[in-house]
DNA sequence: TGTACATCAGTGAACGCGCGTTCACTGATGTAC
DNA sequence: TGTACATCAGTGAACGCGCGTTCACTGATGTAC
């Protein structure tokens, strides 16, 4: 690691370690994919400082992880939204926020696992589950409501079917991930799969 | 806890230990969702006896968390497998897999979590991740072929849609599971339309 | 039937580790006069 | 222009904790004679 002593920051510019822990904290997890790994002392060690340091900056140890998550969240968004932005063709367009949220999980797995796959699912809750951000959601809805209008799907229903393809989008990432000896079909045969299948597509096509 | 000091077995019959540190491993587990939690001292502490006993029937640490593993696997497949027996009718057969699936899912979700969603998903792999049992997947595969053969699905590739199932039936588990808040559908109505929608069912009724 | 003894099922103390957090501190940087 | 001083950005030692693991041990249970 990092054994060269570090320039302390010049007065007024405190506020620079804060970045510099977070993106310290940030490796930390994305190379190991365990949130135990970020402990204030490897944060430390990682950014040069000592640990006490840490604590003119953030209260506790989980306020650090809880705003890597926040900026994990950005990014996914970001990554999204920039994949579908100014594409009209609502089939196209739905596929492309799929293989974006793929592509994501596929290039970052730890930092989407951040996202929907953090531990204690029941668990002792002593930090409740924060309420799921929708804007990574709503898309995907939309998505399908817009195939439909076009007359591209047959959707009864685009909130479930929203629903539906989200939940085989995750399933996919995270099992894709974690079992590499799985005979796992293409990523695009199974997003063709999913999107088809799951939001009523009748064009014909890729479907 | 249990302060009440433990009997200790009879001569030949020290193997009784293995199971109770078992049991106690696998109430800690249920009970805090995190593999964390399964440590030597408050496995020993759930039996009652000291932490060094536990060396005389197992390994190390991990050898625990793996034999538990391996019990989870063996009650997911006969939940499922105990589902669909003697069911003959292949739509009403795969449905229930599924429902069966899903109901293990939400019935002991820290179960679940350990045959498909421990942790390390890239991590530093000193751990390799188990071969996945596949018996746990193969009656999806069959089933969806079975509905074609009965000409209630046009499905195209039933491996694929099978592994497609599976995905969506993963996701959406760990999800519901996660985020309580989330406006989810009923369960029974997204069972069908993860069904329906990726095996291809033609039939008419539920899909 | 009685007793010496081997064996088995555990125990208790101790080790070194990394952790979160606290506390009193240091020394360079900038500022007031 | 020079200097005393306040402030800021950190440090280093120490605390108590729970952990995995080791080691020498104990004392009840059963067995051989």
């Amino acid at each position: 690691m990092t054994e060269v002593a570090r320039a302390r920051n010049r007065r007024g510019e405190g506020g620079r370690l804060r970045e510099e822990i977070l993106a310290g904290a940030t490796e930390l997890l994305e190379e190991t994919g365990s949130e135990d790994a970020v402990t204030l002392r490897a944060v430390a060690r990682r950014v040069g400082i000592s640990a006490p340091s840490i604590y003119a900056h953030f209260p506790d140890r989980e306020a650090i992880v809880d705003a890597i998550v926040d900026s994990a969240f950005d990014d996914f968004n970001t990554a999204i939204y920039s994949a579908i932005d100014g594409v009209t063709d609502p089939l196209v367009r739905l596929r492309a926020g799929c293989a974006a949220y793929l592509r994501f999980a596929a290039d970052r797995p730890n930092r989407y696992k951040l996202l929907f796959d953090r531990r204690d699912l029941i668990g002792p809750a002593e930090h409740p589950v924060p309420p799921i951000r929708t804007e990574s959601f709503d898309w995907l809805v939309q998505g399908v409501q817009a195939c439909a209008e076009a007359g591209l799907s047959q959707t009864k229903d685009p909130q479930l079917d929203g629903t539906a393809i989200w939940t085989a989008l995750h399933g996919y990432a995270t099992l894709h991930a974690r079992f590499d000896v799985f005979p796992w079909p293409a990523e695009d045969t199974m997003l063709d799969r999913i999107v088809c299948g799951l939001a009523d597509i009748t064009a014909a096509g890729s479907c």
